[in-house]
DNA sequence: CCAACAATATTGACGACGTCAACATCCCGT
DNA sequence: ACGGGATGTTGACGTCGTCAATATTGTTGG
């Protein structure tokens, strides 16, 4: 990397992602202009014009980005040899971490705005992500720890659970430390439910 | 109203907020701008200052009127005659559908960006809105009908699955039919659990 | 009744932004 | 080596949010 600029950048696109992706998290949404990060990147206003056709399209690849880590959070966590309770519990507890550590990322991840094209790329992605969770539901079954049931209805419910409980803490609804105490609480009614036995 | 506009409007807030929400609706939320409401209104484009002292301002109002009709939604939906599961099964249905009527709506609800003292107006306006699910709950409770905690937990625990299954939905992750098929589902599993008794 | 005064609306300006077209520079394959 | 495609620059345009200065209307106390 030479002291004085070179004509070319020559990795634009990611140093623009990376700096998008720092200025989100620091600064929100509303700081996130394509001019701005083309400033940090040290390159002309229209340059990032060469790499995403519209703001919107880095905005889709930004959140392409974030289901990207978010998968991987998941599937760190998930630990195929524990039994039902403590491995949801796990699961839980890395989304609802993700949720509260980029909780701007995650709502660009959740809006229903992206240009057909990348609309499904996100739903790949979407699925990828999904699947930690439809792998917990098919193997507890298996075993015989759930219900007999269809698979994808049971993922849903479980999956509308978890996904309720992050939403609620990255819009700041809930203190993120009662969120966190209240993932088992919250996995141990999913699982025995409500009524009296 | 005369026909010859008059200096002054006479109700431009209201006009204004019912303008946006309409925009809201129709175009999404980023066709909303401050200068096409004026236009819309017949007034000029500095007008909605004096209304709003910022974009924001007008945001947070919007987003108390949707907390409003949400919260005439869900009492309108509650029958406290009703047994816990149809009860709670419909309340659910009237939170799927507002979801799903004002999905844009609600993600402004949902977001986390107003100024401070709007805030307090916000989660005064949620506590009113949870407050339907809360009386659900303790209606069960005294009842017999689930067992017996923290109703605060309790109501926590269900809301996050009505708020998850929305939210999907709200976010186009989930056909909106499959969405209401599945709510007497996630509610039965929400009350009973998905171990095997 | 009318004169201040507050509330409301207008006008004009400013800077920031996204986007486009025309042009410049560099890189790579043939 | 050379020509074309990729990448970056420059300048311009229209829109937007916001502010200050000004104009108009409504209201209220004397």
């Amino acid at each position: 990397m030479p002291a004085s600029r070179p004509y070319h950048h020559g990795d634009l696109r990611s140093t623009l992602l990376a700096s998008a992706e720092r200025t989100l998290r620091t600064k929100g949404i509303t700081a996130l202009s394509l001019r701005e990060l083309a400033r940090e990147a040290g390159v002309s206003h229209a340059a990032p014009g060469r790499h995403f056709k519209d703001k919107q399209a880095l905005l889709d690849a930004l959140a392409l980005v974030g289901y990207d880590r978010l998968e991987q959070a998941l599937n760190a966590a998930d630990d195929p040899e524990l039994p039902l309770e403590p491995r949801l519990t796990a699961l839980a507890r890395a989304y609802l971490r993700f949720a509260l550590d980029h909780a701007e990322l995650l709502e660009l991840m959740y809006a229903r705005k992206h240009d057909p094209d990348a609309h499904e790329q996100m739903t790949a992605a979407v699925d990828r992500t999904v699947g930690s969770l439809e792998r917990v539901v098919a193997d507890a079954m298996r075993r015989g720890e759930i219900i007999e049931d269809d698979p994808a209805r049971l993922t849903l419910v479980t999956g509308a659970g978890l996904h309720g409980l992050a939403s609620l803490a990255a819009a700041g609804m809930l203190a993120p430390e009662e969120a966190l105490e209240s993932i088992g609480e919250l996995v141990h009614h999913m699982l025995y439910g409500i009524k009296p036995r």
